[in-house]
DNA sequence: AGCTAGATTGGACTCAGTCAATTCTGGATA
DNA sequence: TATCCAGAATTGACTGAGTCCAATCTAGCT
């Protein structure tokens, strides 16, 4: 894993350092975290290199985003979110109650959204879609102190 | 003008105050204006009350976004942008670039993007499109010094 | 004209992220 | 395997955008 993320790093022409094998470490399993969930997650973290400064948190989220490596993905209202996932055109449902954020594949090219009707002039590159509602549980718990 | 915005705040059951009627004066002709635009173009109104503290400001767009009269939006890297077209399902494409948006209209309910593939329980109340890219002049000025 | 719930103000504060100068280190080279 | 240096990390001050709270004001009902 950690050897993977090394090697991951490497093909892509950046160097492997410790902080930035945590950092993608810290995203398998956790999808969606914020820089404040990253920087918990490895300070607390056992092993070897456990610290991580915040100006290097984001230095490496930003090199990684510019490398493809991990997505950067930033909901009205919340901190900016990273993933693992990229490539794949997968867009994100969010509960408008507990801020829950879940992946949604979506068709790729076929889907008329994905072509704005009017482009305006510009060159588009990519559809980020984002749907907004209310999760199952926080539904249910409305629901109960129907009020 | 001033008169309608007051009879649409009396509509919606809110109070017509002069730091109402003036944002939504502001917002006329000037879509996806940023609190900082309208703070400033409020404060250099002519007119009777050019005032507005930055708290007021926000206090007005959450209560005119909580009646529908204006709608938010917070593209990635920006700061929120306020408009007053609402209820018509219409989108937005970004320069990534200078940051210049455009409205997109889009299909109504018919569009397969409207109703993710996989809902994971949630009740979806609305689709938010973001269409990224370059415009057309950012286009012409890159190509231009092509380096 | 008076009253009061609702609206506005001012000022301190938080949160997320950025800047700039210095120090450190991965990994290519000798 | 030791050296070197461009790329990476650290520290700490700083900014921009928005929020909190307590005090004051006012739209519009009576």
């Amino acid at each position: 894993m950690e050897q993977s993320a090394g090697d991951l790093l490497r093909r892509t022409g950046l160097r492997s350092t410790a902080q930035r094998r945590a950092v993608l470490t810290a995203l398998q399993g956790r999808p969606h975290a914020t820089a404040a969930d990253l920087e918990e997650h490895i300070a607390g973290a056992e092993g070897a290199s456990g610290t991580l400064s915040r100006q290097g948190l984001y230095n490496v989220l930003d090199d990684l985003t510019r490398a493809h490596l991990i997505r950067c993905i930033e909901p009205a209202g919340s901190p900016a979110r990273f993933e693992l996932r990229v490539g794949d055109n997968h867009h994100h449902l969010v509960c408008r109650t507990c801020g829950r954020i879940e992946d949604v594949d979506c068709a790729v090219g076929a889907a008329p959204c994905l072509d704005p009707i009017q482009d305006k002039g510009f060159t588009v590159d990519e559809a980020e879609i984002t749907w907004w509602g209310q999760c199952g549980p926080c539904r249910s718990r409305a629901a109960a102190q129907h009020s």
